[in-house]
DNA sequence: TTGTACGCGTTATCAG
DNA sequence: CTGATAACGCGTACAA
């Protein structure tokens, strides 16, 4: 048998396996002397107090679940990133979950961690059109859950948001001050409620600035690439928008692709802006205007957020709202100047 | 007291905490009809095993880590996917680490799992530079491991890789043919195993058609954007290269916004190609030409690799290598037609 | 087919 | 400051 553990230790050391634990937790009492040693027999037979053991008797993983739709999504990578960090730094790990858009693999993560797996829960949603009233199923037994950026309204839960609503009206602003007239708007799901949000202040722009909202510019596109490929060909085609936004990356990368195919200048027959993350935008061609989220900070707070219920300084379902900033980037992609 | 356990589930039906056992597992003996009982009442109660009591009792975690240098990068979010997928298709979770390139944290999260809180590890390493034999200092306590992409070379374990080699090979060539006669070769870490394979290939391929091999068309690179900016810039002036190959994506970006500031022309000036899983290379002005690692499949195939130890088909230090290839995507920015 | 009892590796409590 | 012991929740021999 070449296994270690607490017993072992101890009997190499002639001490209580008490001891060991001591020397392994900070709060207890033990010699310095002691300690010492122990934790230089620990490191020579390579021990470490079994993190299931631990667990099992502290009932706490000093683990979190993220939940996301997509990791293809800078957006994503880059909260996770900040999820990752701020859960480093609390001695936290994270396990990360994916569930492509998929509303019933969100249901099947959720009640899955309620095992015990992990202490706390970081989520961004894919099922706005369905009954999230699954989530109220646990009782006073669920999990701390913090939403990010993609959120259940009827939930009450902490969130971490952006000023959606705000950055849409202005980006819509920005397309109408360029000159547009027909401003088509993408979206992947109407009913999520970033993209109600979002849409709202796209409406409310156009009327501001007295354009007749007209539904058929509401273009309600998939999560498949093919699929788009068709819809936004079409919609550029029968609708002849002089002007594109789109509410999430994937479908500005899609419209310029059927631009491209379609042999439509951007951004002299039609401009595009777009919510997104991407680093790289000023290199694509055109370099792309956009309406970027602080996502590593969205990821950040968001765990800041989990933490503070994990700790106890708050309630778990006191509503916390944290609203962050985007900013819009215009680029040549929405330019009115002759290239 | 709210919480449910295997005690009160039992108390509840009136049947023993054994039995409930049984019912969770599919191997022991139980009447299907008590089986469904117990199911249903503990669908009812809310009630699962708690992971980390059973996962004391077998002694695994049905879990694995995967280490990854960074995540900013499309490479290893693609690659996370498929990990992620092959892992859940196996009943497994997946915990997420990201290094930042730093090979201390690698150290300490590898040390870290062995506490039993993962079963087998899928890492890209961040410290060819270092010592790595702090991964034999844990005898045949070592968890499985899969190398995937970034390896050390001096480690026997199974890995992932690509055809690196020969497609560094033939993206230099590529660059030959296009007419380049100074050809740079920008590379974050000579010395990591993949840079050095890379490397070789661009060598080999220079000495095939007769290019002399300049040493100073090396340009090393750091993790750093800025200082990047200022290293390439450098270089761009100083060298004059006519081509530029770039071993990571994040170095040809660099080059661009190099390239634009100094008012460079790719590819009239210029002639770039990148590694690269980037999906929107094409979109890119110019847009990019790449060799195209296969990104998720490389997660799938090291997540199998690790299945096939940790079911115990294959023994844990019998290395075990799957080649993948690359593509080679020629695009604009290697182009040598006036646009 | 079901129940009893023990042990997985820890840590908190209590006694010394 | 250190040691003995019980308990965390579950799964499996073994017994019934």
């Amino acid at each position: 048998m070449d296994s270690i553990n607490i017993k072992k230790l101890a009997e190499a050391l002639k001490l209580s396996t008490s001891t060991i634990s001591r020397a392994f937790r900070d709060n207890s009492d033990i010699s310095s002397a002691t300690k010492e040693l122990i934790l230089a027999k620990a490191k020579e037979l390579n021990y470490q107090p079994n993190h299931y053991a631990s667990n099992l008797r502290e009932q706490k993983s000093k683990t979190i679940a993220v939940i996301v739709p997509e990791l293809a999504n800078n957006y994503f990578s880059q909260a996770i990133h900040g999820i990752e960090r701020i859960a480093r730094e609390n001695g936290y790990h994270i396990l990360i979950y994916v569930t492509d858009d998929d509303f019933k693999k969100e249901v099947t993560f959720i009640r899955h961690l309620h095992n015990g797996r992990a202490d706390g829960i970081v989520m961004s949603v894919s099922g706005e059109a369905n009954d999230h009233n699954y989530l109220n199923k646990f009782g006073n037994k669920r999990l701390p859950l913090v939403f990010f950026d993609r959120i259940y309204e009827d939930i009450e839960t902490p969130r971490v948001i952006t000023n959606d609503y705000n950055s849409s009206f202005l980006g819509t602003e920005h397309l109408i001050d360029q000159g547009c007239k027909r401003i088509a708007y993408m979206v992947v799901n109407k009913s999520l409620s970033i993209g109600k949000t979002r849409m709202q202040g796209y409406i409310d722009a156009l009327e501001k600035h007295h354009i007749k909202f007209d539904e058929s510019l509401i273009v309600d596109c998939s999560n498949s690439y093919e699929e788009n490929s068709v819809i936004i060909k079409q919609a550029l085609t029968d609708l002849k928008p002089d002007g594109v936004f789109t509410s999430v990356e994937r479908l500005a990368f899609a419209t310029y692709y059927a631009c491209y195919d379609l042999k439509i200048s951007i951004p002299h027959d039609l401009k595009v802006i777009s919510f997104s993350s991407l680093e790289i935008a000023p290199l694509l061609n055109p370099s792309l205007s956009t309406i970027t989220q602080p996502a590593v900070e969205i990821g950040e707070q968001a765990a800041k957020l989990l933490f503070i219920i994990l700790d106890g300084k708050a309630d778990k379902n006191h509503p916390h709202e944290v609203v962050l900033q985007s900013k819009i980037i215009q680029r040549n992609s929405t330019s009115n100047q002759p290239k």
